[in-house]
DNA sequence: CAATATACTTACTAACTAATCAGTAAAAAA
DNA sequence: TTTTTTACTGATTAGTTAGTAAGTATATTG
């Protein structure tokens, strides 16, 4: 790929993650890369044809993830995903699911499509660390993993949402509600993600 | 308040709710209206000063709630909250703090405020709700009922805005889990909101 | 070396955007 | 009854938007 589109990509990827795939335009992406508009419709013929570039990455990110992660305990592998949200949250940066969630019924249907792909495909992936973790004694949870990963990615989504507006520590402090009632052991409280 | 301003309120509402702040214009709201673009700007200068209107409404419904509810119990209080939000997700609709937080870099800064103060008022209500039930018996969380209640908006939130991509179903599997740790006797499973 | 494909630029457009300003009819106030 | 205010319409605009078509320099291939 040449640097030229996977900087198109990127960029992208920040001004959605930043201010919504409504509110950017190709000129956003033009003036700071010092290229044409239309150098972007060259690789992109329509916006929306960046917007699924930009998910397909995420696709590919959260499956170098996982299989990054194969070897590691389901502790570990929640611990890798919560820093990922660490670091959008010290950024100003929510997540792609935050972002383009709330404007899905503005979207053309093969980008709803890839939207929904890379929702089932993070939730899938958490599902499985957290009932690694369960399995591992570390985390205590009724119910099937699926729906409990429901609920751990609304809160991180959620923190991101919430930091940019009430202030950061809101991350941390949801962090630390949501583990209070995974924990494996309710008098051991020394338990971090 | 004449018709049409809370006409123009009522519908940007349904639309920052559908579409998102930054993706409808002031064409989709005189057309249904059978009014001109200048008729609402003669209401409201601004887009910005549409959008403070409709969370200023919003901020007065939920005073309302909170005023009409006061003599209720918090379990009772709960169950209205969530009430709101089932009605939301029957419509495809998400709330305004999971619609305006994501765009919330994109606007001035009055418009800033009022989505802060919109997102404090709302948890602060959550909050004494929670804090009410858990002196009831009636939920058992450990911590701030503040902190818990960014747990519990963030799951509504999330619940609407996945229900969307997911399918409806998403939103009670979403509750349920978020219930089950809040139950206040964890052996009895009937507890409802 | 010639032909072709790649990676753009220049120049443009049609459609839409929020916003403005000068009217105007009707209601309310003086 | 005159004046003023309210509640708009009509007409327009400056700026922005995604998107296109035609051209060009450079690299790749036959």
């Amino acid at each position: 790929m040449s640097d030229t589109k996977e900087n198109i990509i990127g960029l992208a990827d920040e001004l959605i993650r930043k201010r919504g795939f409504n509110a950017f335009s190709y000129n956003d992406i033009a003036v700071p890369l010092a290229v044409r508009n239309a150098a972007i419709h060259y690789y992109f013929p329509a916006k929306s044809d960046l917007g699924e570039a930009v998910i397909e990455v995420e696709l590919r990110r959260v499956e170098e993830y996982r299989r990054g992660s194969e070897r590691l305990t389901g502790e570990e592998q929640l611990k890798l995903l919560v820093g990922v949200f660490r670091r959008n949250n010290k950024l100003r940066m929510i997540c792609l699911m935050g972002s383009l969630t709330p404007d899905y019924d503005t979207f053309e249907v093969p980008m709803r499509r890839k939207v929904k792909e890379m929702c089932l495909s993070i939730l899938d992936w958490v599902a499985e660390s957290l009932e690694k973790a369960r399995g591992e004694g570390k985390l205590q949870f009724e119910g099937e993993a699926g729906d409990r990963a429901l609920l751990v990615i609304s809160t991180l989504l959620s923190s991101l949402l919430l930091s940019r507006v009430l202030g950061t520590n809101i991350f941390e402090r949801m962090l630390d509600q949501l583990l209070q009632d995974m924990r494996a052991d309710w008098r051991v409280k020394d338990i971090k993600l």
